[in-house]
DNA sequence: CGGAACGTTGACTGTCATCAATCTCTGTGG
DNA sequence: CCACAGAGATTGATGACAGTCAACGTTCCG
Protein backbone atom coordinates (compact mmCIF):
# COMPACT_ATOMS: atom_id res chain seq x y z
CA UNK A 1 0.00 0.00 0.00
CA UNK A 2 2.84 2.11 0.64
CA UNK A 3 4.59 0.52 -1.99
CA UNK A 4 4.52 3.74 -4.17
CA UNK A 5 5.80 6.35 -1.39
CA UNK A 6 9.14 4.30 -0.76
CA UNK A 7 11.92 5.22 -2.59
CA UNK A 8 15.42 2.53 -2.79
CA UNK A 9 18.65 4.65 -2.11
CA UNK A 10 21.93 3.67 -3.09
CA UNK A 11 24.83 5.13 -1.54
CA UNK A 12 28.66 4.89 -2.14
CA UNK A 13 31.45 5.14 0.08
CA UNK A 14 31.96 8.39 1.66
CA UNK A 15 28.80 9.40 0.21
CA UNK A 16 26.32 11.90 2.19
CA UNK A 17 22.90 11.98 2.32
CA UNK A 18 20.77 15.36 2.56
CA UNK A 19 19.25 15.82 6.22
CA UNK A 20 17.54 19.13 5.12
CA UNK A 21 15.09 18.88 2.61
CA UNK A 22 13.27 21.82 3.76
CA UNK A 23 9.74 21.15 3.90
CA UNK A 24 9.09 17.25 3.90
CA UNK A 25 10.92 15.20 6.15
CA UNK A 26 11.78 12.22 4.92
CA UNK A 27 12.87 8.62 6.78
CA UNK A 28 15.44 6.58 6.08
CA UNK A 29 15.43 2.82 6.90
CA UNK A 30 18.81 1.17 6.57
CA UNK A 31 18.53 -2.26 4.32
CA UNK A 32 22.36 -2.95 4.25
CA UNK A 33 25.95 -1.48 4.65
CA UNK A 34 26.89 1.14 7.94
CA UNK A 35 26.06 4.68 8.22
CA UNK A 36 27.50 6.85 10.97
CA UNK A 37 25.69 10.30 11.66
CA UNK A 38 28.79 12.37 12.04
CA UNK A 39 29.42 16.15 12.84
CA UNK A 40 32.44 18.57 11.74
CA UNK A 41 32.17 21.85 14.01
CA UNK A 42 34.48 24.63 12.66
CA UNK A 43 37.84 24.25 14.23
CA UNK A 44 37.28 20.90 15.96
CA UNK A 45 37.52 17.30 15.08
CA UNK A 46 34.80 15.41 13.41
CA UNK A 47 32.77 13.30 15.89
CA UNK A 48 31.02 10.29 14.69
CA UNK A 49 28.07 10.10 16.60
CA UNK A 50 25.96 7.17 15.44
CA UNK A 51 26.30 4.09 13.55
CA UNK A 52 23.10 3.09 11.76
CA UNK A 53 23.10 -0.81 10.80
CA UNK A 54 20.57 -2.46 9.10
CA UNK A 55 17.51 -1.94 10.03
CA UNK A 56 17.73 0.96 11.70
CA UNK A 57 15.86 4.14 11.49
CA UNK A 58 16.69 7.78 10.73
CA UNK A 59 15.14 10.60 11.25
CA UNK A 60 16.82 14.03 10.35
CA UNK A 61 14.88 15.06 13.70
CA UNK A 62 17.10 12.76 15.38
CA UNK A 63 19.89 15.20 14.45
CA UNK A 64 20.81 17.77 16.66
CA UNK A 65 21.25 21.07 14.46
CA UNK A 66 25.31 20.83 14.37
CA UNK A 67 27.47 22.95 12.08
CA UNK A 68 28.35 20.48 9.91
CA UNK A 69 26.18 17.64 10.38
CA UNK A 70 25.48 14.56 7.70
CA UNK A 71 24.35 11.28 7.64
CA UNK A 72 27.44 9.53 5.84
CA UNK A 73 27.72 6.26 4.01
CA UNK A 74 30.71 3.72 5.71
CA UNK A 75 30.04 1.03 3.55
CA UNK A 76 28.52 0.74 -0.06
CA UNK A 77 24.97 1.04 1.93
CA UNK A 78 20.78 0.68 0.77
CA UNK A 79 17.77 2.36 2.20
CA UNK A 80 14.42 2.79 1.81
CA UNK A 81 13.48 6.77 2.02
CA UNK A 82 10.19 7.64 2.80
CA UNK A 83 8.14 10.69 3.49
CA UNK A 84 7.55 11.12 7.39
CA UNK A 85 3.61 11.33 7.15
CA UNK A 86 3.91 8.06 5.25
CA UNK A 87 6.19 6.37 8.28
CA UNK A 88 3.76 7.93 10.90
CA UNK A 89 0.93 6.13 8.50
CA UNK A 90 3.09 2.79 9.43
CA UNK A 91 3.25 3.18 12.60
CA UNK A 92 -0.60 3.44 13.00
CA UNK A 93 -1.77 1.15 10.90
CA UNK A 94 -0.90 -2.28 11.80
CA UNK A 95 -0.56 -2.71 15.70
CA UNK A 96 2.30 -5.17 15.54
CA UNK A 97 4.13 -3.08 13.18
CA UNK A 98 4.09 -0.30 14.85
CA UNK A 99 4.62 -2.07 17.96
CA UNK A 100 7.51 -3.35 16.29
CA UNK A 101 8.90 -0.07 14.69
CA UNK A 102 8.24 1.88 18.14
CA UNK A 103 10.87 -1.11 19.79
CA UNK A 104 13.14 -0.46 16.92
CA UNK A 105 13.19 3.21 17.67
CA UNK A 106 13.55 2.28 21.72
CA UNK A 107 16.67 0.18 20.94
CA UNK A 108 18.13 2.91 18.67
CA UNK A 109 17.58 5.54 21.61
CA UNK A 110 19.08 3.35 24.08
CA UNK A 111 21.92 2.97 22.01
CA UNK A 112 22.57 6.30 21.81
CA UNK A 113 22.46 6.45 25.72
CA UNK A 114 24.82 3.84 25.94
CA UNK A 115 27.08 5.64 23.78
CA UNK A 116 27.00 8.66 25.82
CA UNK A 117 27.35 6.40 29.11
CA UNK A 118 31.12 4.68 27.23
CA UNK A 119 32.29 8.15 26.16
CA UNK A 120 31.55 9.70 29.28
CA UNK A 121 32.97 7.13 31.86
CA UNK A 122 34.73 4.98 30.04
CA UNK A 123 38.75 4.94 29.55
CA UNK A 124 40.15 5.03 26.29
CA UNK A 125 41.16 1.63 26.31
CA UNK A 126 37.58 0.25 28.02
CA UNK A 127 36.34 2.36 25.26
CA UNK A 128 38.25 0.70 22.76
CA UNK A 129 37.15 -2.48 23.88
CA UNK A 130 33.42 -1.70 24.06
CA UNK A 131 33.97 -0.46 19.91
CA UNK A 132 35.77 -4.05 18.99
CA UNK A 133 32.67 -6.10 21.31
CA UNK A 134 30.42 -3.81 19.21
CA UNK A 135 31.85 -4.79 15.58
CA UNK A 136 32.03 -8.24 17.04
CA UNK A 137 28.35 -8.64 17.76
CA UNK A 138 27.52 -7.09 15.03
CA UNK A 139 29.44 -8.37 12.32
CA UNK A 140 31.52 -11.19 13.18
CA UNK A 141 31.87 -14.55 12.30
CA UNK A 142 33.11 -17.57 14.60
CA UNK A 143 36.39 -18.89 12.80
CA UNK A 144 39.15 -21.11 13.63
CA UNK A 145 40.78 -18.70 15.87
CA UNK A 146 38.13 -16.87 17.76
CA UNK A 147 35.91 -14.23 16.40
CA UNK A 148 36.60 -12.87 13.13
CA UNK A 149 35.29 -9.61 11.55
CA UNK A 150 35.76 -6.78 9.27
CA UNK A 151 36.73 -3.43 10.32
CA UNK A 152 34.77 -0.80 8.46
CA UNK A 153 36.20 2.25 9.24
CA UNK A 154 39.90 3.73 8.97
CA UNK A 155 41.82 4.38 12.25
CA UNK A 156 40.46 8.26 12.07
CA UNK A 157 36.78 7.22 12.16
CA UNK A 158 36.77 4.84 15.47
CA UNK A 159 38.99 7.50 16.99
CA UNK A 160 36.41 10.42 16.49
CA UNK A 161 33.88 7.71 17.34
CA UNK A 162 35.54 7.00 20.50
CA UNK A 163 36.52 10.37 20.81
CA UNK A 164 40.33 9.55 20.74
CA UNK A 165 43.03 11.21 19.42
CA UNK A 166 44.44 8.84 16.62
CA UNK A 167 47.48 8.18 18.34
CA UNK A 168 46.38 7.11 21.31
CA UNK A 169 44.00 4.70 19.33
CA UNK A 170 46.96 3.50 18.07
CA UNK A 171 48.83 2.83 21.03
CA UNK A 172 45.53 1.19 22.75
CA UNK A 173 45.35 -0.97 19.79
CA UNK A 174 49.18 -2.06 20.09
CA UNK A 175 48.69 -2.58 24.05
CA UNK A 176 45.59 -4.84 23.39
CA UNK A 177 47.47 -7.03 20.48
CA UNK A 178 50.59 -7.48 22.90
CA UNK A 179 48.18 -8.74 25.39
CA UNK A 180 46.54 -11.12 22.95
CA UNK A 181 43.39 -9.75 23.44
CA UNK A 182 43.26 -9.19 19.49
CA UNK A 183 44.72 -10.10 16.58
CA UNK A 184 45.20 -8.32 13.32
CA UNK A 185 45.46 -10.80 10.07
CA UNK A 186 45.23 -7.83 7.30
CA UNK A 187 44.79 -4.59 7.17
CA UNK A 188 40.84 -3.82 8.15
CA UNK A 189 39.89 -7.51 9.40
CA UNK A 190 40.43 -8.01 12.98
CA UNK A 191 40.43 -11.78 15.08
CA UNK A 192 39.57 -11.66 18.69
CA UNK A 193 41.00 -15.01 20.27
CA UNK A 194 39.39 -14.26 23.59
CA UNK A 195 35.85 -13.03 24.00
CA UNK A 196 35.72 -13.43 27.52
CA UNK A 197 38.74 -11.74 27.87
CA UNK A 198 38.04 -9.07 25.83
CA UNK A 199 34.69 -8.28 27.67
CA UNK A 200 36.14 -8.46 30.85
CA UNK A 201 37.72 -4.73 29.40
CA UNK A 202 34.56 -3.40 29.15
CA UNK A 203 32.49 -2.70 32.12
CA UNK A 204 29.05 -2.27 29.41
CA UNK A 205 29.92 -5.52 27.82
CA UNK A 206 26.51 -6.88 29.14
CA UNK A 207 25.00 -3.56 27.99
CA UNK A 208 26.27 -3.93 24.55
CA UNK A 209 25.48 -7.51 24.08
CA UNK A 210 21.82 -6.96 24.94
CA UNK A 211 21.81 -4.16 22.62
CA UNK A 212 23.87 -5.55 19.82
CA UNK A 213 23.63 -8.93 19.85
CA UNK A 214 21.04 -10.22 17.19
CA UNK A 215 19.15 -13.41 16.89
CA UNK A 216 22.00 -15.48 15.14
CA UNK A 217 24.62 -14.05 16.72
CA UNK A 218 23.63 -15.48 20.48
CA UNK A 219 26.58 -17.39 20.87
CA UNK A 220 28.51 -14.60 21.53
CA UNK A 221 27.04 -13.44 24.47
CA UNK A 222 28.81 -15.84 26.40
CA UNK B 1 -11.00 7.47 26.36
CA UNK B 2 -7.47 6.29 28.06
CA UNK B 3 -7.76 8.55 31.41
CA UNK B 4 -8.74 5.03 33.30
CA UNK B 5 -5.48 3.98 32.40
CA UNK B 6 -3.34 6.63 33.18
CA UNK B 7 -2.02 7.35 36.84
CA UNK B 8 -0.68 10.25 38.41
CA UNK B 9 2.89 9.93 40.13
CA UNK B 10 4.42 12.22 42.39
CA UNK B 11 7.93 11.78 43.21
CA UNK B 12 9.85 13.39 46.21
CA UNK B 13 13.76 14.55 45.62
CA UNK B 14 15.57 11.72 44.96
CA UNK B 15 13.23 8.95 44.71
CA UNK B 16 13.57 6.10 42.21
CA UNK B 17 11.41 4.98 39.91
CA UNK B 18 11.34 1.50 38.69
CA UNK B 19 12.25 0.73 35.61
CA UNK B 20 11.43 -2.75 35.84
CA UNK B 21 8.12 -3.37 36.58
CA UNK B 22 8.70 -6.72 34.74
CA UNK B 23 5.80 -7.88 32.04
CA UNK B 24 3.77 -4.86 31.14
CA UNK B 25 6.22 -2.04 30.49
CA UNK B 26 4.86 1.67 31.20
CA UNK B 27 5.74 5.10 29.75
CA UNK B 28 6.15 8.28 31.87
CA UNK B 29 5.17 11.46 31.07
CA UNK B 30 6.74 13.74 32.96
CA UNK B 31 4.21 17.02 34.13
CA UNK B 32 6.59 19.02 36.47
CA UNK B 33 9.64 18.67 37.92
CA UNK B 34 13.25 17.56 37.41
CA UNK B 35 14.49 13.71 36.76
CA UNK B 36 17.66 12.12 35.76
CA UNK B 37 18.10 8.63 34.28
CA UNK B 38 21.48 7.89 36.26
CA UNK B 39 23.62 4.75 36.74
CA UNK B 40 26.49 3.67 39.21
CA UNK B 41 28.33 1.19 38.09
CA UNK B 42 30.07 -0.69 40.19
CA UNK B 43 33.41 0.55 41.10
CA UNK B 44 32.93 3.24 38.91
CA UNK B 45 31.07 7.09 39.49
CA UNK B 46 27.80 7.72 38.78
CA UNK B 47 26.59 9.09 35.91
CA UNK B 48 23.66 11.18 35.31
CA UNK B 49 22.77 10.21 31.66
CA UNK B 50 19.94 12.22 30.56
CA UNK B 51 17.71 14.77 32.07
CA UNK B 52 14.05 14.85 32.09
CA UNK B 53 12.11 18.03 31.78
CA UNK B 54 8.34 18.42 31.65
CA UNK B 55 6.81 16.74 28.41
CA UNK B 56 9.64 14.74 28.17
CA UNK B 57 8.39 10.89 27.45
CA UNK B 58 10.09 7.80 29.39
CA UNK B 59 10.33 4.49 28.18
CA UNK B 60 12.00 1.82 30.16
CA UNK B 61 13.08 0.53 26.96
CA UNK B 62 15.19 3.64 26.39
CA UNK B 63 17.37 2.68 28.95
CA UNK B 64 20.49 0.55 28.31
CA UNK B 65 20.25 -2.35 30.87
CA UNK B 66 23.40 -0.98 32.40
CA UNK B 67 24.14 -1.76 35.91
CA UNK B 68 22.32 0.45 38.94
CA UNK B 69 20.56 1.85 36.54
CA UNK B 70 17.25 4.13 37.65
CA UNK B 71 15.37 7.11 36.87
CA UNK B 72 15.36 9.45 39.53
CA UNK B 73 13.63 12.90 40.58
CA UNK B 74 15.79 15.61 41.11
CA UNK B 75 13.26 17.94 42.23
CA UNK B 76 10.16 16.83 43.64
CA UNK B 77 7.83 16.27 40.30
CA UNK B 78 4.65 15.06 38.82
CA UNK B 79 4.31 12.34 36.34
CA UNK B 80 1.66 10.21 33.92
CA UNK B 81 2.55 6.67 34.25
CA UNK B 82 0.40 4.87 31.69
CA UNK B 83 0.69 1.43 30.01
CA UNK B 84 3.13 1.00 26.83
CA UNK B 85 0.24 -0.33 24.73
CA UNK B 86 -2.00 2.52 25.83
CA UNK B 87 0.81 4.85 24.57
CA UNK B 88 0.88 3.34 21.30
CA UNK B 89 -2.50 3.59 21.21
CA UNK B 90 -2.30 7.05 21.91
CA UNK B 91 0.42 7.23 18.90
CA UNK B 92 -1.76 5.40 16.07
CA UNK B 93 -4.85 7.04 17.25
CA UNK B 94 -5.01 10.81 16.10
CA UNK B 95 -2.94 12.04 13.54
CA UNK B 96 -2.29 14.96 14.87
CA UNK B 97 -1.58 13.69 18.42
CA UNK B 98 0.67 11.04 17.33
CA UNK B 99 2.27 13.08 15.27
CA UNK B 100 3.18 15.60 17.89
CA UNK B 101 4.27 13.06 20.16
CA UNK B 102 6.68 11.59 17.08
CA UNK B 103 8.10 14.90 17.19
CA UNK B 104 8.49 15.27 21.02
CA UNK B 105 10.37 11.56 20.91
CA UNK B 106 12.93 12.74 18.12
CA UNK B 107 13.67 16.25 20.06
CA UNK B 108 14.44 13.82 23.09
CA UNK B 109 16.90 11.52 20.80
CA UNK B 110 18.67 14.30 19.18
CA UNK B 111 19.12 16.04 23.00
CA UNK B 112 20.69 12.77 23.34
CA UNK B 113 22.72 12.65 20.88
CA UNK B 114 23.48 16.08 21.60
CA UNK B 115 24.71 15.41 25.04
CA UNK B 116 26.76 12.39 23.91
CA UNK B 117 28.69 15.51 21.60
CA UNK B 118 29.16 17.35 24.26
CA UNK B 119 30.88 14.97 26.59
CA UNK B 120 32.72 13.60 23.57
CA UNK B 121 33.87 16.83 21.75
CA UNK B 122 34.14 19.81 24.10
CA UNK B 123 36.69 20.42 26.66
CA UNK B 124 35.72 20.57 30.29
CA UNK B 125 35.17 24.61 30.47
CA UNK B 126 32.82 24.25 26.98
CA UNK B 127 30.59 21.80 28.32
CA UNK B 128 30.15 24.07 31.89
CA UNK B 129 29.25 26.91 29.83
CA UNK B 130 26.73 24.05 27.62
CA UNK B 131 25.35 23.13 30.76
CA UNK B 132 24.36 26.97 32.34
CA UNK B 133 23.10 27.55 28.89
CA UNK B 134 21.11 24.55 28.91
CA UNK B 135 19.60 25.70 32.40
CA UNK B 136 19.53 29.22 31.13
CA UNK B 137 17.21 28.11 28.14
CA UNK B 138 15.02 25.58 30.60
CA UNK B 139 14.60 27.62 33.80
CA UNK B 140 16.02 30.64 33.53
CA UNK B 141 14.39 34.34 33.61
CA UNK B 142 15.22 37.68 32.87
CA UNK B 143 15.97 39.67 35.78
CA UNK B 144 17.91 43.13 36.51
CA UNK B 145 21.13 41.33 36.19
CA UNK B 146 20.70 39.45 33.43
CA UNK B 147 19.16 36.00 33.36
CA UNK B 148 18.67 34.36 36.61
CA UNK B 149 17.89 30.86 37.07
CA UNK B 150 17.97 28.17 40.05
CA UNK B 151 20.10 25.22 40.14
CA UNK B 152 18.81 22.04 40.97
CA UNK B 153 21.80 19.37 41.18
CA UNK B 154 24.29 19.55 43.53
CA UNK B 155 27.80 20.07 42.39
CA UNK B 156 28.33 16.27 42.31
CA UNK B 157 25.32 15.78 40.01
CA UNK B 158 26.85 18.41 37.64
CA UNK B 159 30.28 16.91 37.45
CA UNK B 160 28.76 13.56 36.87
CA UNK B 161 26.47 14.62 34.31
CA UNK B 162 29.47 16.13 32.63
CA UNK B 163 31.75 13.60 32.94
CA UNK B 164 34.04 15.86 35.09
CA UNK B 165 35.64 15.69 38.34
CA UNK B 166 33.40 18.06 41.44
CA UNK B 167 36.69 19.54 42.22
CA UNK B 168 37.43 20.01 38.48
CA UNK B 169 33.79 21.46 37.99
CA UNK B 170 34.39 23.85 41.06
CA UNK B 171 38.13 25.29 39.56
CA UNK B 172 36.11 25.85 36.34
CA UNK B 173 33.03 27.44 37.76
CA UNK B 174 35.74 29.64 40.04
CA UNK B 175 36.99 30.80 36.41
CA UNK B 176 33.97 31.79 34.89
CA UNK B 177 33.13 33.83 37.85
CA UNK B 178 36.06 35.49 37.95
CA UNK B 179 35.53 36.19 33.96
CA UNK B 180 32.25 37.50 34.95
CA UNK B 181 30.59 35.10 32.83
CA UNK B 182 28.31 33.48 35.69
CA UNK B 183 27.56 34.94 39.44
CA UNK B 184 26.13 33.02 42.01
CA UNK B 185 23.86 35.01 44.60
CA UNK B 186 22.93 32.25 46.86
CA UNK B 187 23.73 28.77 47.17
CA UNK B 188 21.81 26.98 44.18
CA UNK B 189 20.77 30.08 42.17
CA UNK B 190 23.12 31.49 39.27
CA UNK B 191 22.75 34.83 37.67
CA UNK B 192 24.66 35.50 33.95
CA UNK B 193 25.04 38.86 32.99
CA UNK B 194 26.48 38.01 30.20
CA UNK B 195 24.38 35.85 28.27
CA UNK B 196 25.61 36.13 24.52
CA UNK B 197 29.80 36.23 26.23
CA UNK B 198 28.22 32.91 27.97
CA UNK B 199 27.09 31.78 24.41
CA UNK B 200 30.09 32.39 23.12
CA UNK B 201 32.26 29.90 25.48
CA UNK B 202 30.23 26.86 23.96
CA UNK B 203 30.13 25.92 20.11
CA UNK B 204 27.06 24.09 20.64
CA UNK B 205 25.33 27.08 22.05
CA UNK B 206 22.75 27.05 18.72
CA UNK B 207 22.28 23.56 18.72
CA UNK B 208 21.20 23.52 22.42
CA UNK B 209 18.62 26.77 21.84
CA UNK B 210 17.10 25.02 19.26
CA UNK B 211 16.72 22.26 21.33
CA UNK B 212 15.56 23.68 24.70
CA UNK B 213 13.89 26.93 24.01
CA UNK B 214 10.33 26.79 24.36
CA UNK B 215 8.12 29.20 23.41
CA UNK B 216 7.95 31.55 26.07
CA UNK B 217 11.84 31.56 26.04
CA UNK B 218 12.65 33.01 22.90
CA UNK B 219 14.01 36.05 24.34
CA UNK B 220 17.54 33.84 24.97
CA UNK B 221 18.01 32.61 21.62
CA UNK B 222 19.42 35.97 20.34
C1' DC C 1 59.31 2.28 -8.87
C1' DG C 2 57.56 6.28 -6.83
C1' DG C 3 54.22 8.63 -4.26
C1' DA C 4 50.45 9.24 -1.16
C1' DA C 5 47.64 7.86 2.45
C1' DC C 6 47.57 5.61 6.51
C1' DG C 7 49.51 3.57 10.64
C1' DT C 8 53.08 3.36 14.41
C1' DT C 9 56.02 5.10 17.89
C1' DG C 10 58.71 8.42 20.87
C1' DA C 11 59.23 12.84 23.39
C1' DC C 12 56.92 16.50 25.23
C1' DT C 13 52.87 19.20 26.93
C1' DG C 14 48.42 20.17 28.82
C1' DT C 15 44.26 18.84 31.02
C1' DC C 16 41.87 16.59 34.31
C1' DA C 17 41.58 13.23 38.41
C1' DT C 18 43.06 12.39 42.96
C1' DC C 19 44.13 13.39 47.63
C1' DA C 20 44.23 16.35 51.42
C1' DA C 21 43.66 20.61 53.90
C1' DT C 22 40.76 24.45 54.62
C1' DC C 23 36.75 27.18 54.20
C1' DT C 24 31.64 28.20 53.92
C1' DC C 25 27.18 27.41 54.33
C1' DT C 26 22.93 25.48 56.90
C1' DG C 27 20.45 23.59 60.22
C1' DT C 28 20.24 22.19 65.22
C1' DG C 29 20.35 22.51 69.99
C1' DG C 30 21.76 24.93 74.02
C1' DC D 1 21.23 34.55 69.66
C1' DC D 2 25.23 31.98 69.52
C1' DA D 3 27.99 27.77 69.23
C1' DC D 4 28.61 23.71 67.05
C1' DA D 5 28.54 19.91 63.80
C1' DG D 6 28.37 18.05 59.36
C1' DA D 7 27.91 18.31 54.60
C1' DG D 8 29.32 20.49 50.71
C1' DA D 9 32.45 23.61 48.24
C1' DT D 10 37.06 25.58 47.36
C1' DT D 11 41.85 25.38 46.52
C1' DG D 12 46.70 23.64 46.26
C1' DA D 13 50.03 19.91 45.18
C1' DT D 14 50.80 16.01 42.57
C1' DG D 15 50.36 12.31 39.18
C1' DA D 16 48.24 9.76 35.33
C1' DC D 17 46.36 9.84 30.98
C1' DA D 18 45.53 11.51 26.59
C1' DG D 19 46.67 15.19 22.92
C1' DT D 20 50.20 17.20 19.94
C1' DC D 21 54.09 17.27 17.02
C1' DA D 22 57.43 14.97 14.54
C1' DA D 23 59.86 11.12 12.53
C1' DC D 24 59.66 6.77 10.58
C1' DG D 25 57.44 2.42 8.66
C1' DT D 26 53.74 0.06 5.76
C1' DT D 27 50.44 -0.63 2.48
C1' DC D 28 48.32 0.32 -1.61
C1' DC D 29 47.80 2.80 -5.67
C1' DG D 30 49.12 4.42 -10.21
Amino acid sequence: MLGSRVTTVRARRSQQLSLSTGHAETVYIVRSGLLVLQTTPPGKHRQLLTPLYPRDIFRPAFAPPLPGIALTAVTPSELWRLPSSAFETLLGADAALGQHLNRQLADQHARTILHAAMVGGLSGEERVASFLIELGLRIGAPCANGISFEIPLSRADIADHLALNPDTLSRIMSRLKARGLVAQTSRGRAVVPDWEGLCRQSPLAGALAALHATADRRHLKS
